[in-house]
RNA sequence: GCGGGCGUAGCUCAGGUGGUUAGAGCGCCAGGUUGUGGCCCUGGAGGUCGCGCGUUCAAGUCGCGUCGCUCGCCCCA
């Protein structure tokens, strides 16, 4: 074979993996824009910057997972690992903001530098949503529910979890930290290495580490109820309260964290047991310190995303075609005018089968394997009479109608 | 970056302890059926056995290396 392939983590999308992934973008958008979202599409690259000073040098993203290079103006681009960053420049620098709630949807290829695995790759494909501008917990309430409606159209919402969890407003957050960070200093020689280095970094993420000491320690640590102050409390009291008054199952994961600064209050992820080692299918949270960061006026967000391979993995087969009608011309005269019967047919509405060639009984074949549901037959002797055959292919019964009301017979 | 598994036809896979022209099923193409699919029969195309080096009279098979894929760790969608 010819030394062609794909780049590491790469893959092309054809025939039905192509299908499945139409049909999760097609589902995702039709029921966004059922919820007042219009869609958006912000290039593939940015400045370097945009991502650097959204997500933090300190992530991991950031310090090992960016595809970063130099373009020929000597401008430092990196292939976008995410698009929430993407989605606030674009508000920012076209002015987009004029009446909030500003309501996207996106779905597009995003580019990491991991080792691949199952629901993994190098580049994959996310749908995701923003509200933009309104600090209303409406706006949690609402998004979640998109997604949750989302996944419940495409049939995957079986055996998948929703949790949420609060981080307070920036005031809360920031108290809970020292007092995280003094717990855990405590216990400094026990911790895994990783969580060492998060103990400066990062200390929040200590409490989602897998480690099994770690957990331990965790364990043990200060909820983080108890720093919150009564805004934030309140605010994800109404959060769980509108989840619940629609009937959307949810738990309460206290280790829930979002690692980066400009997260505030909700973080919610839909996890699955079905995909290996990745467990999280949709994934966001409330994000009022962002816009502000980027450059932008200090502007609240609320949004997820969700891994487009990972919902098509969960996908049972693939979602049907349409069936098409064949066309099965026999004899040179029968052949132009099946051209133009495609023609015709095409035009109002069909989706035809027309082979360019072959003894009837190969098309007819072709015919079958294309899925066809009906066969249009002409030959010599129906072009004198007016007439085609339409034969039912999953019956096998054959019948005649007449060539001019042909569009509406089918 | 670290660890496990696996690389033989388009796909799924056979090929005891090395042995001569490398096989099957599915799929594909054609014929049987010069105006009719599915089922059946017959034939055909398609392989540098991932790549390289080594051991050997002889390597798909054994050894080493390398590349790739895959699963997991970290992290994430």
């Amino acid at each position: 074979m010819a030394d062609v392939r794909t780049v590491r983590g790469t893959h092309d999308l054809v025939g039905e993996d192509m299908q499945r992934h139409r049909h999760v973008t097609g589902t995702a958008l039709e029921i966004a824009e059922r919820y007042g979202f219009g869609e958006i599409s912000t290039p593939i690259f940015e400045f370097t910057e945009i991502f650097a000073r959204s997500l933090g040098d300190t992530s991991d993203v950031v310090s090992k997972e960016m595809y970063t290079f130099e373009d020929r103006g000597g401008d430092s681009l990196t292939l976008r690992p995410e698009n929430t960053a993407g989605v606030a420049r674009a508000v920012i620098s076209g002015g987009l903001l004029q009446s909030p709630p500003l309501k996207l949807f996106y779905s597009g290829p995003m580019f990491r530098y991991e080792r691949p695995q199952k629901g993994r790759m190098r580049q994959f494909h996310q749908i995701g949503v923003e509200v933009i501008g309104s600090p209303d917990a409406k706006a949690d309430i609402e998004v979640i529910a998109l997604g949750w409606q989302i996944l419940e159209a495409l049939g995957v919402n079986d055996g998948i979890t929703v949790e949420i969890n609060s981080l307070g407003d920036p005031e809360s957050r920031n108290a809970y930290r020292e007092k995280l960070v003094g717990y855990f200093s405590g216990y400094k020689a026990k911790l895994s290495a990783d969580s060492q280095t998060r103990l400066t970094r990062n200390p929040l993420r200590i409490l989602d580490s897998k480690d099994e000491g770690d957990r331990e320690i965790v364990a043990g640590a200060p909820p983080l109820g108890e720093s919150m102050n009564d805004a934030s409390r309140d605010f994800f009291a109404r959060v769980q309260d509108g989840l619940g008054a629609l009937d959307i199952a949810f738990t309460h994961n206290r280790n829930l964290v979002r690692g980066l600064d400009y997260y505030t209050h909700t973080a919610f992820e839909f996890t699955t047991d079905r995909l290996g080692a990745q467990s999280a299918v949709l994934a966001g949270g409330r994000y009022d310190g962002l816009m502000k960061q980027i450059g932008g006026p200090d502007t609240p967000g609320v949004g997820w995303a969700s891994g487009i391979e990972r919902l098509a993995l969960l996908l049972q087969g693939a979602p049907e075609r349409p069936r098409p009608v064949a066309i099965v011309p026999i004899g040179p005269a029968a052949e132009a005018e099946a051209e133009k019967l495609a023609f015709e047919l095409r035009r109002a509405g069909h989706i035809i089968e027309l082979a360019y060639k072959g003894k009837p009984g190969q098309r007819m074949k072709k015919a079958d394997r294309a899925n066809a549901r009906l066969a249009i037959t002409i030959g010599d002797d129906e072009l004198a009479r007016g007439v085609v055959k339409l034969r039912d292919l999953d019956k096998g019964e054959e019948r005649e109608v007449m060539r001019a009301g042909l569009p509406a017979a089918i």
